[in-house]
DNA sequence: GGTCGGCAAGACAGCGCTGTCAATTGCTCT
DNA sequence: AGAGCAATTGACAGCGCTGTCTTGCCGACC
């Protein structure tokens, strides 16, 4: 209760509180012996730097922002996890902002909240991390942000990113392997960068495999369950059917997956069917959905580090890309197995 | 960039940084034309009080923590933005931490945590609330802590809560009110207190109506969609099959529905199907899921106004009730409809 | 042997705000 | 009009830490 201060310490280890402060800080000139003296009256008394006292006084405050405007709650909970992970490794501390505003409101409230609590940086998640208005903020501020796939300016700030477009067509390759080659497949808002790349990705593969890309398979949908269903009745209700449909998000896979099942079409008998995302539903459905995992936790997770200096390779590219995974799961098969 | 500081808005108002201290603290003694002109400096300034500055000086951090252990991301992103909403109001600010451990070494991570950034409260949520080391290491702390849905200890702190009994007394009413008799219940795991919970009002609701309760139509799950999928085997692959299910959650129900279609059971035309929390996954199904919404955000605002001292009746008993909502959908319907 | 250079460690002054206590003001009451 | 009292306001000392500057010390070098 009687909280411990650095005065403790340094009386414990026979030394100046200036002495404790350069070794907890990692400062140079200070001789060995000394900092082990420092460290074991550290971790005697338990002693952990006062957070406020720091940020009043130096300046770094040891936090980190999360700033989202995203309502897909397993994006954003994976975005967190990461982000923590990485804050809890460096010893700084998650503070998450939601900020639903945009234009003027949006600066006024990022200026307010950033002359409140000084954070040593920002990580900014799709859709906030394209708002021009938003990077000035913080620019103004003199606030540091690693961006998480961002989609315009890419020079402005470090950011953290995975290839849609590879990741498409590899998927789309896999569906290849299977024996597919009517493919049919479903877009996101036109707007949308990440749709537009995972859209190429799957055209560059059909066209590779020597494949057709007929328009008719290709269908404007807009990342949503219902717009999945709507584009699945388009493409499945008559007789001259795709053999497989890539959905460019998991959400419209499983509006696809409905339709399926209303019109008894068996998955993956007739239909093979495949998703992107790796969303929490994938899973709680059969069969369960064949889809790309981004890497979300990990790229919070490096944004994070980039922002609290402990980064791997802090002197790679400003933009660094991440790995994702092809999950195969039941909702594919072999064509007509 | 120049941060603008209380003796900035002193001078402007001229008084002295203790007035205007007072005025944004409320505190009272401050003539209000004096606080007027006071709130005009600081409206034209556009001035903001540094946390960390009011933390190191004051007894207030204007921190709240939500602390979580919780992979239900659905869950989780809710209670975030109930918390965070709150926080926004009362110009606090919100701290997530994940606190995986258990045991001694919770008690040691959260005093770590406590003693580095001292917070006015903490929002518990399940299943930490339960966790009795980190109850004593707050109280240890003197840090006072909310807690939402707890099942023990009900009288070591103040709480928020919904009727899970009532709940289910309910959906199962609305089930009876479809002309459904022989229905069937999947709990969750035997030493859950809200899935008990359930359970009871599923019972209750089915003696209230003179209905039997067979006990092979109550099936022991684990909330999880396989758990359900398994269930939902047992209780449909024989010609002796209840006209509804009611899942004691929502990844339960979707592990019916998936072996519904898998045996081509129509839902809701011979099976009604219910389930309980109103996840993402409830509505990016065919049919959609009738299930029970719990006020989890609401929860959480709750919670928040209460650690901020906020709330709209702070003298209410501690424990603070909040409705459920039956959220009707396209997976219940009347019997042989 | 004396002086310079550089490492190690400490003294000291705040960071921007709040708590305490003292000083001032403006009233009421007789 | 003057005393008496509460309502206002301000002066001042830190909160626990870091930045800057200073001091002490040892070896190197001429």
């Amino acid at each position: 209760m009687a909280a411990i201060t650095i005065d403790d310490v340094a009386a414990r280890a026979g030394v100046s509180i200036k002495t404790v402060s350069r070794v907890l800080n990692r400062e140079p000139h200070v001789r060995p012996a000394t900092r082990d003296r420092v460290l074991a009256a550290v971790d005697l008394l338990n002693y952990r730097p006062n957070a406020s006292a720091r940020a009043l006084a130096g300046s770094r405050s040891y936090l980190v922002g999360l700033f989202f405007d995203n309502p897909s709650p397993g994006y954003n909970s994976q975005i967190e996890q990461g982000a923590m992970s990485a804050c809890r490794d460096a010893g700084y501390f998650l503070l998450v902002e939601q900020l639903p505003e945009t234009g003027a409101a949006l600066r006024e409230r990022v200026a307010a909240l950033l002359s409140a609590v000084r954070m040593d940086g920002v990580i900014l998640t799709p859709p906030l991390c394209d708002r021009t208005e938003l990077l000035d903020a913080l620019a103004g501020e003199g606030v540091p942000c690693v961006r998480i796939a961002p989609t315009i300016d890419l020079g402005r700030s470090p950011f953290v990113y995975m290839d849609d477009r590879r990741a498409a067509y590899e998927m789309t390759v896999h569906l290849q392997g299977l024996g597919h080659r009517d493919i049919a497949f479903i877009t996101g808002p036109a707007d949308h960068r990440a749709a537009a790349n995972r859209r190429e990705g799957f055209e560059q593969a059909m066209r590779d495999a020597g494949l057709p890309v007929r328009p008719e398979r290709v269908r404007q949908g807009a990342f949503s369950f219902l717009s999945g269903w709507e584009c699945a009745e388009q493409l499945l209700d008559s007789a001259d059917r795709p053999t497989a449909i890539f959905a460019g998000n998991d959400d419209m896979a499983l509006g696809v997956m409905a339709v399926a099942n209303r019109l008894h079409i068996d998955i993956p008998g007739t239909l093979s069917l495949a998703g992107f995302d790796d969303s929490p539903g994938a899973q709680v459905v059969w069969p369960q959905l064949t889809t790309v995992r981004q890497p979300v936790a990990q790229m919070a997770q490096v944004a994070a580090a980039l922002l609290t200096g402990a980064p791997p390779d802090r002197d790679a590219a400003r933009g660094r890309q991440l790995d994702f995974e092809i999950v195969v799961r039941q909702s594919s098969a072999v064509r007509g197995g």
